[in-house]
DNA sequence: GTCTATAGCAGGATAGAC
DNA sequence: GTCTATCCTGCTATAGAC
Protein backbone atom coordinates (compact mmCIF):
# COMPACT_ATOMS: atom_id res chain seq x y z
CA UNK A 1 0.00 0.00 0.00
CA UNK A 2 1.41 3.26 -1.05
CA UNK A 3 2.03 6.29 1.12
CA UNK A 4 -0.95 8.39 -0.35
CA UNK A 5 -3.28 5.71 0.17
CA UNK A 6 -2.53 5.19 3.49
CA UNK A 7 -2.66 8.41 4.57
CA UNK A 8 -6.04 8.57 2.70
CA UNK A 9 -7.29 5.76 4.89
CA UNK A 10 -5.88 7.27 8.22
CA UNK A 11 -7.80 10.59 6.69
CA UNK A 12 -11.41 9.02 6.05
CA UNK A 13 -10.94 6.76 9.67
CA UNK A 14 -10.07 9.94 11.58
CA UNK A 15 -12.98 12.12 10.04
CA UNK A 16 -15.31 8.85 11.25
CA UNK A 17 -13.85 8.49 14.62
CA UNK A 18 -14.85 12.45 15.18
CA UNK A 19 -17.91 12.72 12.81
CA UNK A 20 -19.54 9.76 15.67
CA UNK A 21 -18.18 11.21 18.38
CA UNK A 22 -20.24 14.44 17.68
CA UNK A 23 -22.83 12.94 15.98
CA UNK A 24 -23.65 11.01 19.31
CA UNK A 25 -22.94 14.37 21.13
CA UNK A 26 -25.04 16.65 19.57
CA UNK A 27 -27.00 14.95 16.76
CA UNK A 28 -27.21 15.48 13.12
CA UNK A 29 -28.04 19.02 12.96
CA UNK A 30 -26.30 20.35 15.71
CA UNK A 31 -22.45 19.28 14.17
CA UNK A 32 -20.92 20.64 11.46
CA UNK A 33 -18.92 19.87 8.56
CA UNK A 34 -16.33 21.95 10.08
CA UNK A 35 -16.74 21.16 13.03
CA UNK A 36 -16.18 17.36 12.17
CA UNK A 37 -12.93 18.79 10.08
CA UNK A 38 -11.29 20.64 12.71
CA UNK A 39 -12.10 17.91 15.50
CA UNK A 40 -10.07 15.20 12.94
CA UNK A 41 -7.26 17.82 12.07
CA UNK A 42 -8.11 17.67 8.30
CA UNK A 43 -9.10 20.06 5.83
CA UNK A 44 -12.53 21.24 5.98
CA UNK A 45 -13.51 19.67 2.02
CA UNK A 46 -12.11 16.37 3.13
CA UNK A 47 -15.49 15.45 4.34
CA UNK A 48 -17.00 16.25 0.80
CA UNK A 49 -13.78 14.57 -1.02
CA UNK A 50 -14.05 11.46 0.83
CA UNK A 51 -17.64 10.84 1.30
CA UNK A 52 -19.45 13.37 -0.83
CA UNK A 53 -21.81 15.18 1.67
CA UNK A 54 -22.29 15.65 5.27
CA UNK A 55 -25.54 13.03 5.20
CA UNK A 56 -23.60 10.61 3.35
CA UNK A 57 -20.61 10.73 6.02
CA UNK A 58 -23.71 10.64 8.63
CA UNK A 59 -24.94 7.24 7.18
CA UNK A 60 -21.14 5.98 6.02
CA UNK A 61 -20.62 6.23 10.48
CA UNK A 62 -23.31 3.44 10.53
CA UNK A 63 -22.06 1.14 7.67
CA UNK A 64 -18.72 1.20 8.97
CA UNK A 65 -18.92 1.94 12.29
CA UNK A 66 -21.80 0.98 14.00
CA UNK A 67 -23.12 -1.60 12.50
CA UNK A 68 -19.87 -3.86 12.98
CA UNK A 69 -18.96 -2.83 16.72
CA UNK A 70 -23.24 -4.04 16.73
CA UNK A 71 -22.35 -6.87 15.61
CA UNK A 72 -19.83 -7.84 17.76
CA UNK A 73 -22.13 -7.02 20.75
CA UNK A 74 -24.47 -9.43 19.34
CA UNK A 75 -21.80 -12.23 18.86
CA UNK A 76 -20.31 -11.28 22.58
CA UNK A 77 -23.95 -12.34 23.60
CA UNK A 78 -24.40 -15.42 21.56
CA UNK A 79 -21.01 -16.82 22.48
CA UNK A 80 -21.78 -15.92 26.30
CA UNK A 81 -25.23 -17.39 26.19
CA UNK A 82 -23.72 -20.82 24.77
CA UNK A 83 -21.05 -21.21 26.94
CA UNK A 84 -22.48 -20.32 30.43
CA UNK A 85 -25.02 -22.88 31.87
CA UNK A 86 -28.14 -22.38 30.52
CA UNK A 87 -30.56 -20.96 32.61
CA UNK A 88 -32.94 -17.41 32.20
CA UNK A 89 -30.52 -15.56 34.13
CA UNK A 90 -27.69 -16.72 32.44
CA UNK A 91 -29.36 -15.37 28.70
CA UNK A 92 -30.06 -11.82 30.54
CA UNK A 93 -26.70 -11.42 32.29
CA UNK A 94 -25.53 -12.83 28.64
CA UNK A 95 -27.24 -9.70 26.94
CA UNK A 96 -26.66 -7.48 29.71
CA UNK A 97 -23.03 -7.95 29.72
CA UNK A 98 -22.77 -7.70 26.25
CA UNK A 99 -24.41 -4.41 26.06
CA UNK A 100 -22.74 -2.69 28.74
CA UNK A 101 -18.83 -3.87 28.16
CA UNK A 102 -18.28 -5.01 24.48
CA UNK A 103 -16.52 -1.92 24.31
CA UNK A 104 -13.20 0.04 24.34
CA UNK A 105 -14.42 2.20 26.63
CA UNK A 106 -17.38 3.89 28.20
CA UNK A 107 -17.60 6.29 26.48
CA UNK A 108 -18.00 4.38 23.16
CA UNK A 109 -20.73 2.69 24.71
CA UNK A 110 -22.74 5.37 25.82
CA UNK A 111 -21.62 6.99 22.03
CA UNK A 112 -22.92 3.95 20.80
CA UNK A 113 -26.51 3.28 22.28
CA UNK A 114 -27.07 7.36 22.20
CA UNK A 115 -26.73 7.15 18.05
CA UNK A 116 -29.40 4.14 18.35
CA UNK A 117 -31.68 6.13 21.08
CA UNK A 118 -32.10 9.29 18.51
CA UNK A 119 -32.65 7.05 15.05
CA UNK A 120 -35.60 5.17 17.29
CA UNK A 121 -37.22 8.26 18.64
CA UNK A 122 -36.55 10.13 15.34
CA UNK A 123 -35.62 7.64 12.66
CA UNK A 124 -33.31 8.80 9.41
CA UNK A 125 -32.53 6.14 6.48
CA UNK A 126 -30.14 4.54 9.43
CA UNK A 127 -32.57 3.19 11.35
CA UNK A 128 -33.07 0.37 8.38
CA UNK A 129 -29.46 -0.21 8.50
CA UNK A 130 -29.31 -0.68 12.73
CA UNK A 131 -32.84 -2.85 12.67
CA UNK A 132 -32.07 -5.47 9.83
CA UNK A 133 -28.33 -5.43 10.56
CA UNK A 134 -27.85 -5.69 14.14
CA UNK A 135 -31.22 -4.83 16.28
CA UNK A 136 -33.83 -7.45 14.86
CA UNK A 137 -31.05 -10.02 14.78
CA UNK A 138 -29.69 -9.63 17.98
CA UNK A 139 -33.45 -9.32 19.71
CA UNK A 140 -33.97 -12.88 17.71
CA UNK A 141 -30.96 -14.50 18.97
CA UNK A 142 -31.90 -13.38 22.89
CA UNK A 143 -35.38 -14.75 22.11
CA UNK A 144 -34.24 -18.07 20.16
CA UNK A 145 -32.07 -18.55 23.82
CA UNK A 146 -34.97 -17.35 26.47
CA UNK A 147 -37.13 -19.77 24.47
CA UNK A 148 -37.09 -22.73 26.64
CA UNK A 149 -38.02 -20.55 29.55
CA UNK A 150 -41.25 -19.15 28.01
CA UNK A 151 -44.24 -20.64 27.98
CA UNK A 152 -44.39 -22.94 24.62
CA UNK A 153 -47.68 -21.23 22.51
CA UNK A 154 -46.50 -17.34 23.70
CA UNK A 155 -46.86 -15.80 20.56
CA UNK A 156 -44.41 -14.37 18.17
CA UNK A 157 -45.31 -10.48 18.99
CA UNK A 158 -45.51 -10.64 22.58
CA UNK A 159 -42.11 -12.51 22.65
CA UNK A 160 -40.98 -9.44 20.38
CA UNK A 161 -42.33 -7.29 23.21
CA UNK A 162 -40.27 -8.56 25.94
CA UNK A 163 -37.20 -8.21 23.52
CA UNK A 164 -38.04 -4.69 23.23
CA UNK A 165 -38.58 -4.11 26.53
CA UNK A 166 -35.18 -5.49 27.52
CA UNK A 167 -33.32 -3.56 24.77
CA UNK A 168 -35.12 -0.36 25.88
CA UNK A 169 -34.23 -0.55 29.47
CA UNK A 170 -30.71 -0.90 28.62
CA UNK A 171 -30.53 1.83 25.96
CA UNK A 172 -31.91 4.03 28.82
CA UNK A 173 -29.56 3.24 31.83
CA UNK A 174 -26.63 3.77 29.21
CA UNK A 175 -27.75 7.16 27.95
CA UNK A 176 -29.74 8.68 30.79
CA UNK A 177 -26.39 8.19 33.03
CA UNK A 178 -26.51 11.80 34.09
CA UNK A 179 -29.75 11.48 35.25
CA UNK A 180 -29.20 8.37 36.97
CA UNK A 181 -26.86 9.83 38.70
CA UNK A 182 -28.96 13.23 39.69
CA UNK A 183 -31.88 11.46 40.63
CA UNK A 184 -30.41 8.62 43.13
CA UNK A 185 -27.33 11.42 43.69
CA UNK A 186 -25.03 8.26 43.66
CA UNK A 187 -21.77 8.86 41.33
CA UNK A 188 -21.83 6.67 38.48
CA UNK A 189 -18.26 4.45 39.15
CA UNK A 190 -17.82 1.17 38.82
CA UNK A 191 -19.27 -0.22 41.98
CA UNK A 192 -22.72 1.51 40.90
CA UNK A 193 -22.21 0.23 37.48
CA UNK A 194 -22.63 -3.35 39.05
CA UNK A 195 -25.63 -1.92 40.95
CA UNK A 196 -27.31 -0.77 37.59
CA UNK A 197 -26.22 -4.65 36.03
CA UNK A 198 -27.83 -6.55 38.72
CA UNK A 199 -30.97 -4.09 38.85
CA UNK A 200 -31.37 -4.44 34.88
CA UNK A 201 -30.82 -8.38 34.70
CA UNK A 202 -33.25 -8.84 38.00
CA UNK A 203 -35.94 -6.82 36.49
CA UNK A 204 -36.24 -7.79 33.55
CA UNK A 205 -35.96 -11.69 34.31
CA UNK A 206 -38.73 -11.52 36.36
CA UNK A 207 -40.39 -9.11 34.35
CA UNK A 208 -40.23 -11.91 31.27
CA UNK A 209 -40.56 -15.17 33.73
CA UNK A 210 -43.42 -13.42 35.82
CA UNK A 211 -46.62 -13.83 33.74
CA UNK A 212 -44.57 -16.72 31.53
CA UNK A 213 -42.80 -19.42 33.77
CA UNK A 214 -43.21 -22.37 31.90
CA UNK A 215 -44.77 -25.42 34.57
CA UNK A 216 -42.38 -27.39 36.12
CA UNK B 1 -59.42 42.13 28.07
CA UNK B 2 -59.07 44.74 25.00
CA UNK B 3 -58.57 43.10 21.49
CA UNK B 4 -54.66 43.61 21.32
CA UNK B 5 -54.12 41.72 23.66
CA UNK B 6 -56.49 39.00 22.93
CA UNK B 7 -55.12 39.04 19.25
CA UNK B 8 -51.48 38.89 21.70
CA UNK B 9 -51.88 36.15 23.08
CA UNK B 10 -53.57 33.85 20.53
CA UNK B 11 -49.80 35.00 18.28
CA UNK B 12 -47.77 33.53 21.60
CA UNK B 13 -50.29 30.41 22.16
CA UNK B 14 -49.86 29.43 17.66
CA UNK B 15 -46.56 29.75 18.50
CA UNK B 16 -45.84 27.63 21.45
CA UNK B 17 -48.06 25.38 19.80
CA UNK B 18 -45.99 24.99 16.49
CA UNK B 19 -42.70 25.45 18.49
CA UNK B 20 -43.80 22.46 20.33
CA UNK B 21 -44.89 20.44 17.82
CA UNK B 22 -41.95 20.91 15.31
CA UNK B 23 -39.14 20.62 18.51
CA UNK B 24 -40.40 17.71 19.44
CA UNK B 25 -41.06 15.75 15.67
CA UNK B 26 -37.31 17.42 14.62
CA UNK B 27 -35.50 18.68 17.92
CA UNK B 28 -33.87 21.94 18.49
CA UNK B 29 -31.64 22.49 15.95
CA UNK B 30 -33.28 20.73 13.42
CA UNK B 31 -35.72 23.46 13.40
CA UNK B 32 -35.78 26.91 12.48
CA UNK B 33 -38.01 29.97 14.04
CA UNK B 34 -39.26 30.73 9.98
CA UNK B 35 -40.32 27.43 9.83
CA UNK B 36 -42.11 27.76 13.14
CA UNK B 37 -44.03 31.22 12.47
CA UNK B 38 -44.82 29.91 8.83
CA UNK B 39 -46.52 26.84 10.74
CA UNK B 40 -48.08 29.03 13.16
CA UNK B 41 -49.09 31.51 10.09
CA UNK B 42 -47.37 34.77 12.14
CA UNK B 43 -44.67 36.87 10.92
CA UNK B 44 -41.37 35.98 11.24
CA UNK B 45 -40.55 38.66 13.60
CA UNK B 46 -43.05 37.52 16.03
CA UNK B 47 -40.93 34.85 18.07
CA UNK B 48 -38.30 37.41 18.58
CA UNK B 49 -40.73 40.12 19.64
CA UNK B 50 -42.88 37.87 22.44
CA UNK B 51 -39.93 35.95 22.99
CA UNK B 52 -36.71 37.10 22.39
CA UNK B 53 -35.07 34.45 21.52
CA UNK B 54 -35.19 30.55 19.72
CA UNK B 55 -33.79 29.50 22.83
CA UNK B 56 -36.21 30.87 25.37
CA UNK B 57 -38.90 29.86 23.28
CA UNK B 58 -37.61 26.42 23.54
CA UNK B 59 -37.78 26.79 27.07
CA UNK B 60 -41.18 28.75 27.18
CA UNK B 61 -42.17 25.64 25.55
CA UNK B 62 -41.63 23.66 28.53
CA UNK B 63 -42.42 26.28 30.96
CA UNK B 64 -45.76 26.89 29.67
CA UNK B 65 -46.72 23.68 28.28
CA UNK B 66 -44.96 20.58 28.99
CA UNK B 67 -44.76 20.98 32.50
CA UNK B 68 -48.01 21.76 33.29
CA UNK B 69 -49.27 18.91 31.42
CA UNK B 70 -46.39 16.87 33.00
CA UNK B 71 -48.31 17.87 36.86
CA UNK B 72 -51.60 17.15 35.06
CA UNK B 73 -50.07 13.08 34.66
CA UNK B 74 -48.82 13.20 37.57
CA UNK B 75 -52.06 14.48 39.09
CA UNK B 76 -53.98 11.90 37.16
CA UNK B 77 -51.33 9.20 38.63
CA UNK B 78 -51.87 9.55 41.98
CA UNK B 79 -55.78 10.19 41.81
CA UNK B 80 -55.86 6.72 40.04
CA UNK B 81 -53.79 4.98 42.87
CA UNK B 82 -55.92 6.79 45.06
CA UNK B 83 -59.37 5.47 43.83
CA UNK B 84 -58.59 1.89 42.91
CA UNK B 85 -58.31 -1.23 45.17
CA UNK B 86 -54.77 -1.05 47.05
CA UNK B 87 -52.50 -3.09 45.09
CA UNK B 88 -49.52 -3.52 42.98
CA UNK B 89 -50.80 -4.08 40.02
CA UNK B 90 -53.12 -1.27 40.35
CA UNK B 91 -50.21 1.54 41.31
CA UNK B 92 -48.81 -0.08 38.03
CA UNK B 93 -51.91 0.21 36.02
CA UNK B 94 -52.54 3.79 37.36
CA UNK B 95 -48.82 5.29 36.22
CA UNK B 96 -48.93 3.62 33.23
CA UNK B 97 -52.74 4.79 31.67
CA UNK B 98 -51.88 8.36 33.22
CA UNK B 99 -48.63 8.04 31.03
CA UNK B 100 -50.84 6.83 28.12
CA UNK B 101 -53.87 8.59 28.28
CA UNK B 102 -53.70 12.04 30.21
CA UNK B 103 -53.80 13.57 26.67
CA UNK B 104 -55.82 15.21 24.05
CA UNK B 105 -54.93 13.14 21.55
CA UNK B 106 -52.11 10.08 20.62
CA UNK B 107 -50.17 12.75 19.08
CA UNK B 108 -49.38 15.21 22.00
CA UNK B 109 -48.64 12.35 24.04
CA UNK B 110 -46.05 11.37 21.92
CA UNK B 111 -44.79 15.12 21.30
CA UNK B 112 -44.66 15.22 25.57
CA UNK B 113 -42.32 12.11 25.74
CA UNK B 114 -40.26 13.03 22.92
CA UNK B 115 -39.28 15.94 24.04
CA UNK B 116 -38.50 14.15 27.40
CA UNK B 117 -36.73 11.58 25.64
CA UNK B 118 -34.72 13.81 23.69
CA UNK B 119 -33.70 16.06 27.10
CA UNK B 120 -32.67 12.88 28.93
CA UNK B 121 -30.31 11.84 26.05
CA UNK B 122 -28.78 15.09 25.66
CA UNK B 123 -29.80 17.58 28.44
CA UNK B 124 -30.27 21.63 27.83
CA UNK B 125 -31.13 23.43 30.68
CA UNK B 126 -34.52 22.66 29.99
CA UNK B 127 -33.76 19.05 31.60
CA UNK B 128 -33.47 20.40 35.35
CA UNK B 129 -36.79 22.09 34.84
CA UNK B 130 -38.64 18.74 33.52
CA UNK B 131 -36.81 16.98 36.50
CA UNK B 132 -37.38 19.12 39.15
CA UNK B 133 -41.03 19.89 38.43
CA UNK B 134 -42.12 16.87 36.86
CA UNK B 135 -40.32 13.30 37.25
CA UNK B 136 -38.35 13.92 40.69
CA UNK B 137 -42.22 14.46 42.22
CA UNK B 138 -43.68 11.61 40.18
CA UNK B 139 -41.31 9.05 40.49
CA UNK B 140 -41.44 9.77 44.53
CA UNK B 141 -45.53 9.60 44.45
CA UNK B 142 -45.07 6.22 43.06
CA UNK B 143 -42.64 4.96 45.19
CA UNK B 144 -44.72 6.13 48.04
CA UNK B 145 -47.66 4.21 46.33
CA UNK B 146 -45.15 1.21 45.90
CA UNK B 147 -44.20 1.33 49.72
CA UNK B 148 -46.30 -0.93 50.84
CA UNK B 149 -45.68 -3.95 48.78
CA UNK B 150 -41.13 -3.22 48.77
CA UNK B 151 -39.31 -4.94 51.43
CA UNK B 152 -39.21 -2.85 53.91
CA UNK B 153 -35.58 -1.95 54.32
CA UNK B 154 -35.01 -1.34 50.78
CA UNK B 155 -32.40 1.07 49.76
CA UNK B 156 -33.89 4.23 48.34
CA UNK B 157 -31.35 4.27 45.85
CA UNK B 158 -32.55 0.96 44.78
CA UNK B 159 -36.47 1.78 45.03
CA UNK B 160 -35.03 5.01 42.26
CA UNK B 161 -33.65 2.67 40.35
CA UNK B 162 -37.35 0.99 39.96
CA UNK B 163 -39.12 3.94 39.01
CA UNK B 164 -36.37 5.40 36.55
CA UNK B 165 -36.65 1.99 34.74
CA UNK B 166 -40.66 2.20 34.54
CA UNK B 167 -40.38 5.53 33.43
CA UNK B 168 -38.12 4.37 30.84
CA UNK B 169 -40.03 1.69 29.34
CA UNK B 170 -43.42 3.57 29.36
CA UNK B 171 -41.57 6.49 27.35
CA UNK B 172 -39.15 3.66 24.96
CA UNK B 173 -42.92 2.29 24.14
CA UNK B 174 -44.36 5.98 23.46
CA UNK B 175 -41.23 7.26 21.39
CA UNK B 176 -40.79 3.78 19.87
CA UNK B 177 -44.11 3.66 18.04
CA UNK B 178 -42.88 2.99 14.27
CA UNK B 179 -39.80 0.06 15.52
CA UNK B 180 -42.46 -1.19 17.54
CA UNK B 181 -44.64 -1.92 14.62
CA UNK B 182 -42.15 -3.08 12.58
CA UNK B 183 -40.58 -5.28 14.82
CA UNK B 184 -44.26 -6.69 14.90
CA UNK B 185 -45.73 -6.36 11.63
CA UNK B 186 -48.33 -5.35 13.66
CA UNK B 187 -50.41 -1.79 13.09
CA UNK B 188 -50.29 0.61 16.02
CA UNK B 189 -54.16 0.10 16.94
CA UNK B 190 -56.30 0.65 19.53
CA UNK B 191 -56.36 -3.00 20.25
CA UNK B 192 -52.21 -3.15 19.87
CA UNK B 193 -52.22 -0.33 22.38
CA UNK B 194 -54.14 -2.66 24.98
CA UNK B 195 -51.69 -5.02 24.44
CA UNK B 196 -48.68 -2.72 24.77
CA UNK B 197 -50.20 -1.59 28.09
CA UNK B 198 -51.00 -4.78 29.38
CA UNK B 199 -47.45 -6.21 28.72
CA UNK B 200 -45.86 -2.51 30.40
CA UNK B 201 -47.99 -3.44 33.68
CA UNK B 202 -47.08 -7.16 34.20
CA UNK B 203 -43.39 -6.48 32.95
CA UNK B 204 -43.22 -3.85 35.85
CA UNK B 205 -44.93 -5.03 38.17
CA UNK B 206 -43.08 -8.69 37.92
CA UNK B 207 -39.94 -6.70 37.94
CA UNK B 208 -40.34 -4.94 40.93
CA UNK B 209 -41.99 -7.50 42.98
CA UNK B 210 -39.67 -10.37 41.58
CA UNK B 211 -36.50 -9.35 43.94
CA UNK B 212 -38.96 -7.51 46.57
CA UNK B 213 -42.31 -9.13 47.01
CA UNK B 214 -43.22 -8.93 51.06
CA UNK B 215 -43.29 -11.84 52.91
CA UNK B 216 -46.80 -12.43 53.63
C1' DG C 1 -48.23 45.53 17.97
C1' DT C 2 -47.26 44.03 13.47
C1' DC C 3 -44.80 43.72 9.38
C1' DT C 4 -40.91 44.25 5.73
C1' DA C 5 -36.38 44.46 4.88
C1' DT C 6 -31.98 43.42 5.93
C1' DA C 7 -27.80 43.03 8.67
C1' DG C 8 -24.55 39.72 9.97
C1' DC C 9 -23.12 35.28 10.26
C1' DA C 10 -22.62 30.16 9.73
C1' DG C 11 -23.74 26.40 7.11
C1' DG C 12 -22.71 22.82 3.04
C1' DA C 13 -20.62 22.33 -1.04
C1' DT C 14 -17.31 23.29 -4.88
C1' DA C 15 -13.72 25.24 -8.06
C1' DG C 16 -9.21 25.46 -8.94
C1' DA C 17 -4.30 26.14 -7.45
C1' DC C 18 -0.64 23.25 -5.99
C1' DG D 1 -4.92 14.06 -2.74
C1' DT D 2 -4.84 18.21 -0.34
C1' DC D 3 -5.73 22.92 0.61
C1' DT D 4 -7.53 27.84 0.07
C1' DA D 5 -10.85 30.70 -1.31
C1' DT D 6 -15.40 31.36 -2.26
C1' DC D 7 -20.29 30.65 -3.73
C1' DC D 8 -24.79 30.42 -2.27
C1' DT D 9 -28.18 29.36 0.77
C1' DG D 10 -30.46 29.66 5.07
C1' DC D 11 -30.22 31.00 9.69
C1' DT D 12 -31.15 34.31 13.94
C1' DA D 13 -31.93 38.64 15.24
C1' DT D 14 -32.97 43.52 14.70
C1' DA D 15 -34.04 48.15 12.82
C1' DG D 16 -37.43 50.92 11.37
C1' DA D 17 -41.75 51.82 8.57
C1' DC D 18 -46.59 51.66 9.40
Amino acid sequence: MEPNSQQNEDTKERILEEAERLFAHKGYRGVSVREITQAAGVNSAAVNYHFGSKKNLYLEVFRARWIPRGKRVAQMSEAAMASAPPSARNVLKAITQAFLDTFASDDECRRHYQLASRELSQPSEALALIMNEVMKPNMEGFLRAMGPYLTANLPRENAMLYAYTVVGVLMHFIVGRAVISKLTGRQYDDQFRQVIEDHIIDFCLHGILGSNRKAV
